[in-house]
DNA sequence: CTGTTAGCGCCTTCAT
DNA sequence: ATGAAGGCGCTAACAG
């Protein structure tokens, strides 16, 4: 294939050393069984013509790409964003390559990319926060190998989340701490399964406390719909509100700030995920920590494993870490 | 192969159907040589089976993948995600998959990361601020085709650049408009071809107006390099500061509130880049908007051009929108 | 219109 | 220790 391609091939190695195919590969990949002064020179032919193997014909005779997929719903989430970073430095470190499908939020293509990307790589890091779980149980044998992100855990496929009930637990025990009752909470998109696990928290949290209120409002996910939000939370009279995760709580506290209603003295604010901005707002907000980074970092090191044959832990979890800053208070006098 | 791999493949389809494999080829090619009823009965089987082509094998003997590799310095960096994920969506929705390749900062991964995404793909997006024009200039032809994000024109390869030039120069015409005399400039880490950009705009407004003063500060490039600079900034007695960032804006106004230096009464403060959430601190951040999403867009756009062998612009250049919001205002009164 | 025959570039038995 | 040959799964001439 000498100059017909433009790329050095390994046949034009051979040639230039005068040794055959075989000689070439055994030492460019490290095979000990060639003469140590023959492999050197076949070396410096190599480097030479600054020849290394086609990837593309390796991964077909080898039948692994050294590259992974991670499908996430949107890459506009910080949350995600940070799934993906620590994900895609730890598999770097390893030498693999990161192919990412962003679904853009389209739970239908979740199936179809999920698949597709598979066939191009070594394995499939899923984020799907919203796929049902039996599409999701369907799925998972035809992917494998496959680490889920946030779910339940799974048959046949290790699971790294975060446990967003027990964090939402102490978010509501922080606020009814400081007196509210009456709590509204802005709850995202439904069919979430963070989302889910978030409701089972606030059902605990009124079985506990009789006295305690919570109003589950329709929101998105995102700035605005918190900022939309403003009007509905203000008719339910709650003294605090819970918002589906940091984006909306800074939509909404945005939205209340230009309304005049101060916060936290008039309404306390809580968001959930700990995005990098949370702290940066004014006041800044209080917040439960996903740890996204080492979401990821966990994920590649599941897939790592499973690719290794070693076996890892088919579930773990972490545990998000209360922020309490300036967006909660005590509840305002009446 | 049959059951070998528990994958089913071509020879499978064509044995099942009893036809030869070019004529699966040619089918699920959509080579309308074959016979209607022929090409019904093999897209039959070929469904039955949940067949369909190995990519990998295709790429191999069509010499391209179907995949694009973007390089970027930074996944933590607002601005390179949202450069991502406009790229990101404009391919996918040309049925081109995306590996990415984060550099983390260090230019001297960015060649080596570059080449070796590049051969698994079909060509490279890359994403580079801070690598010396020479080795860039190097790299490109090894590369092809590449397009090249946030540079000056190069030869052989298209560019899509935001005009950090203009948009710098608006921002100190602004400042300066409101009586601003000293300013001091957050001036990000050294090298990289948007910094240069600035400050060329620095110099030129140090011409057009005798009585400006602007004193360059150095700095990091994110929140805490920011937040660091608040003693130097109060130190150069400047009125008004312009971050080479928003995030470096973000950090020294959350540093300035908490001296009790109040923005924009006390001091103005001007960003850059408009990331989702400048709008969303107290006060909300002045900024240049840089179209982040659509330098992705286009940059794909361009890719996309140079793989159909069309040609396309070699270079465009975007103008950064100035975005006045509550963190400037009138120089203080002495 | 369909089947047969070469490869794509590489790795890996199998001989020697 | 080295070379020759087969094949990874697929597409593209080349025949009929």
């Amino acid at each position: 294939m000498a100059g017909s391609t433009g790329r050095v091939g390994i046949t034009d190695v051979a040639r230039a050393a005068g040794v055959s195919l075989s000689t070439v590969s055994r030492v460019m990949n490290g095979n000990t069984s060639v003469d140590a002064a023959l492999a050197d020179r076949v070396r410096g032919v190599a480097a030479e013509l600054g020849y290394s193997a086609n990837p593309l014909a390796r991964s077909l005779v080898l039948g692994r790409t050294q590259t992974i997929a991670v499908v996430i719903p949107d890459l506009a989430n910080p949350t995600f964003q940070s799934i993906l970073r620590g994900l895609s430095r730890a598999a770097s470190d390893e030498g693999f390559h990161v192919l990412i499908a962003d679904t853009n939020e389209q739970v239908e293509t979740e199936h179809a990319l999920s698949t597709a990307t598979r066939r191009r790589t070594d394995g499939v890091i899923l984020c799907a926060p919203r796929m049902p779980a039996e599409d999701l149980a369907a799925l998972l044998p035809t992917l494998q190998p496959v680490v889920v992100i946030n779910r339940p855990p799974q048959d046949g496929a290790p699971t790294i989340a975060a446990d967003y009930r027990v964090a939402m637990a102490e978010l509501v025990e922080h606020l009814y701490g400081l007196g509210h009752r009456t709590l509204a909470f802005l709850a995202g998109v439904g069919g979430s399964a963070s989302g889910a696990a978030r409701r089972g928290a606030l059902a605990d949290a009124r079985e506990i406390h009789s006295d305690l209120t919570i109003i589950e409002l329709a929101s998105g996910v995102d700035f605005d719909s918190g900022a939309r939000a403003v009007d509905a939370v203000v008719e339910t009279g709650a003294t605090a509100v819970l918002a589906f995760n940091d984006l909306v709580a800074m939509g909404l506290l945005s939205a209340v700030t230009e309304r005049g209603i101060r916060v936290p003295e008039d309404l306390s604010i809580a968001g959930f995920d700990d995005i990098p901005f949370a702290r940066y707002t004014s006041p800044p907000l209080t917040t439960a920590a996903v740890p996204a980074l080492e979401l990821g970092r966990r994920a590649w090191a599941a897939m790592s494993a499973r690719l290794a044959g070693t076996d890892s832990p088919p579930s773990t979890v972490l545990i998000p870490q209360m922020v309490l800053r300036g967006s909660t208070g005590p509840v305002p006098p009446r």
